[in-house]
DNA sequence: CGTTTTAGCTAAAACGTTTCAAGGAGGCAA
DNA sequence: TTGCCTCCTTGAAACGTTTTAGCTAAAACG
């Protein structure tokens, strides 16, 4: 029986050199086990996947010379015959440098990976080289069939890709709001609601005179903020003014470059909306060398809350968007759309929710 | 089985309803283009990449029908022949969650991300599911051959996986020192040298009951700033007392633990040096609570040097990493050993910089 | 004893590439 | 004419799986 194993012995196990990478030592395929279990590769295949009409003892046999070989069918030669990788694309825009920078998309990922993991499926993460890349990495990617979905964390209205993306017909989930095609499944968060809860919270403190640092007016979420913030404005029958809306583009520089242009006015604002806590967390720089304490003197409310806003003092008041959660939506969405299925709901909007800290000036 | 027959006989294929994802349309292989083009499956491999000895109008020919039909080599089908997948992986050892708090790995992640990109490389994010999980999940990419090699951001010195990593064969880097095995290729950063420096620079301020809230000491990392620790102490004739140093793990929660810890003691310490950005900010919280003013009532140097520690007040005294190169060189390292060269050096050790803020009370 | 059923196994095809030895068509020299 | 280049093209093999239809031997049945 097991006479035809003396054939495949144990693979010599040759000592690195030091550590410099020995070419790849011969893994064992299905032959060899199948060799080794004196049984066909569809038996061996049949076997370890616990099809049933395996006789029991065959089923061990193979099992056996699997493990003694330390045999891992190939992910490769799987995807080949199945059309599936397993492998989940999230793509993040702009250059990773910028990316990672930002502490959301942290907590994104994290959500993602979280949810991926307990599937089994393997994350990849693509940040797209540069901007205007003729083609995006990410489109390589898929279109290379390397993933079998993607998320896409952010992008500009404009982007063609998103277009390109869905018309590769593979399952796309969008984080963020996209009404230019409702058929892209999306998961999002009230940015208008949000920022007029923050703004309406200055309002109710007295503030007339507020301004507003936003994020790059070509992403919704940062025109939604901004809508948001002129809509709580009209509201109490104040009028937007122009110069109080400076665009920024989610970053402390920003931040730092907007008060600064903010406190140039001959009439600068009494209060600030800010568009995101880093941009916050700038604006309050400014204001600290201008001599203007942020907070008591000048009321600061800004999104997000990420890690710094209860970090920095004064703590941010800051509309909360649960991030990791939408990471953890949009990964569950698109397992849904790789099923198959169609999911109960195409597009998922989460709560936002306003946490009342110190950079308001005083609950 | 009769569920199965069932499922495969009938679909429920909604005619996609509205953005659900149509079962993804049949993409063009090889085979199509060389249909169109009137050629064999050969000449359109050569001609597409380029391969001398390939006509001119031919390549031109096949060409257009690629481009017509939109063709992109399948990455799977390419990688079953080359033997080869041009995916890289990044394991970052604990559940994503505790990960991705961690603000240190957002930067080295980013560096490795920036030069694997520029290599036309793709980056598998691996968090192991758990800590103890029988067989880590990286493992099984790497055993299934789904990427090339492997990038192991952290892990306790204790890990049998690093051991098992090296034995598959497979190029590997690991970010830290790891004495145990010369034989593997490192990319670390002088952890005893930087807390030296931070104690040291405490000492000078005349401070003698000095404290230490470590990392996991089973890490490396944290049981070398230990030691930095200690020796600065030592050589200042100070005999390190066992009381003052707490286990901690990175974490904020930690720092708040120790903290609390140090000032129920009976002599309690008169300064601190925390392993990391996170954990002295916790103490900070602590301190305050206690009716003790950090920095100048009570000096605290940290480690890290990640974006919260000029953002909190009193900004940090830390030793900064270069975190962001940290990736890179690890990236770079294994590119050389995936190509099968040896590299010029086998451990490449970073500098690191005590950056002086106010935390330490006053430079 | 002949026939049908069943359990267990296997051969072969398919998935999409790349590579390589070999083949065919001209052109040129002898 | 033959032989020999050169240039281009191609068939076939190989990579490692999964799946399906079909085969054999044994068991069950009449």
């Amino acid at each position: 029986m097991s006479e035809k194993a003396q054939a495949a012995v144990k693979p010599p196990r040759s000592e690195a050199p030091i550590g410099v990478a020995q070419p790849p030592r011969k893994r064992a395929t299905i032959r060899d086990v199948a060799r080794m279990a004196g049984v066909s590769i569809a038996t061996v295949s049949l076997a370890l996947s616990n099809h049933p009409g395996v006789a029991e003892v065959t089923r061990q046999k193979v099992k056996d010379a699997a493990l003694f070989l330390g045999y891992n069918p190939s992910a490769v030669g799987r995807a080949l015959q199945s059309q599936r990788t397993n492998v989940v694309g999230l793509v993040i825009p702009h250059s990773s440098q910028h990316v990672f920078s930002h502490l959301y998309f942290m907590d994104v990922m994290a959500g993602v990976s979280e949810v991926l993991n307990a599937e089994g499926k393997t994350l990849m993460v693509s940040t797209s080289p540069s901007e205007d890349e003729e083609e995006a990495a990410y489109l390589k990617i898929l279109r290379s069939q390397q993933v079998d979905g993607v998320i896409l964390a952010s992008a500009a209205l404009n982007d063609d890709n998103i277009a390109r993306l869905k018309a590769t017909g593979y399952p796309v989930v969008f984080i963020g709001r996209y009404p230019l095609d409702p058929g892209i499944p999306t998961v999002s968060i009230d940015d208008i609601g949000g920022a007029y809860q923050a703004v309406r919270h200055l309002l109710e403190h007295g503030h007339t005179r507020i301004a507003h640092i936003s994020g790059p007016l070509a992403h919704l979420s940062a025109l939604d903020r901004y809508e948001g913030y002129a809509q709580a404005l009209l509201d109490m029958g104040i009028v937007p003014r122009a110069q109080y809306c400076y665009e920024g583009d989610y970053s402390e520089e920003a931040g730092r470059a907007g008060m600064q242009a903010l406190l140039a006015l001959d009439e600068p604002p009494t209060a600030l909306f800010a568009a995101n806590d880093e941009t916050a967390v700038g604006a309050m720089s400014v204001l600290r060398a201008a001599g203007i304490e942020p907070g008591v003197q000048f009321p600061i409310v800004s999104f997000d809350d990420v890690v710094i806003a209860r970090l920095v003092s004064p703590q941010l008041t800051t509309v909360r968007q649960p991030m990791r959660r939408l990471g953890m939506e949009a990964a569950r969405l698109l397992l849904e759309l790789m099923k198959g299925r169609a999911p109960r709901q195409l597009h998922i909007r989460l709560p936002v929710e306003l946490v009342v800290r110190n950079s308001c000036g005083g609950v």
